[in-house]
DNA sequence: TAAATTTGACCTCC
DNA sequence: GGAGGTCAAATTTA
């Protein structure tokens, strides 16, 4: 990895491409795959859903620890893993952790500590058809016109926010037709785009997205929730009750892999 | 009637 | 001062 590691000058930028690039291939992958689960024996999607956070959740470790070698190291701050880089302001001193600052809210949730900026760098962002169905259960708590974008940004927290203090948050927003969509993309149309940025991690589940622990009751709920969001999706980006396969592959085609940067 | 969503206001950051 | 993120009262829905 060193060799990797120091060409281009320093390589750092390669490597962690490489793996933001992971990280938003296992998000889609696991976009496409949870819907095609529905129906399926429990125990089998259990483990799916299981496996699919397993391995995101190594992924943003390891990304983590090669950051924070990647700093000793270099003396600079690595990119950020978000793509969106306009919602991942960089880090400063006062830049508190996201478990930092839930200790913040939690001591005075009225207080200025309420405005929270997105200084996760674990944030991750995909592109997808169907936002809503990515195995958790989501509420709606705001939307915002974003400066010269045609569609509004909707803001979206864990329904376990309060009972389980979940911090996961995430927005979606409808991608801007290109030339080649102008054609068929229309404001709800169930091909359109949704840019989807997740922020924090589930802590609404006993093992949250990390590794080595019991899958039983973070899966079943996952599926639960999975089955409520299919039920009871109320904004723009209803789910489709049969999934048009062709068109969720089409997110893959958004992000075509690069071999080569793959090789590390 | 409780739960979920909408939406305008407020706050922070740049 | 503008843009973006969040709150919370009002409204809608099941």
């Amino acid at each position: 990895m060193d060799r990797k590691m120091s060409r281009d000058g320093d390589g750092s930028e390669t490597v962690m491409d490489a793996m933001r690039r992971q990280q938003e291939l296992l998000m889609q992958l696991r976009v496409l795959v949870l819907p095609l689960l529905h129906g399926v024996h429990d125990t089998s999607a259990d483990i799916a859903v299981q496996l699919f956070d397993d391995v995101i959740g190594c992924n943003i470790t390891v990304a983590s620890k090669l950051e924070g070698c990647l700093l000793m190291s270099t003396g600079r701050p690595v990119v950020e893993l978000a793509d969106d880089k306009s919602l991942v302001r960089k880090s400063t001193p006062a830049a508190a952790s996201c478990c930092d600052r839930t200790e913040q809210q939690q001591e005075k949730p009225n207080s200025a500590a309420q405005k929270r900026r997105r200084n996760d760098k674990r944030s991750r962002s995909l592109v997808t058809h169907v936002p809503h169905y990515d195995g958790y259960q989501w509420r709606k708590y705001g939307q915002k016109n974003i400066n010269g974008r045609q569609h509004p940004r909707n803001y979206y927290r864990c329904a376990y926010y309060r009972e389980r203090n979940c911090l996961a948050t995430k927005t979606t927003e409808q991608q801007e037709p290109t030339n080649d969509d102008t054609s068929t993309i229309m404001a709800g149309d169930e091909t359109a785009k949704y840019t989807v940025v997740y922020y924090g991690d589930h802590t609404c589940k006993d093992h949250s997205i990390s590794m080595g622990q019991p899958p039983q009751v973070a899966t079943s709920m996952d599926l639960q929730n999975r089955e409520i969001m299919a039920q009871t999706s109320t904004d723009v980006q209803e789910p489709e009750p049969d999934l048009d396969l062709p068109a969720l592959l089409e997110v893959l085609d958004s992000s075509p892999i690069d071999w080569d940067n793959w090789k590390i």
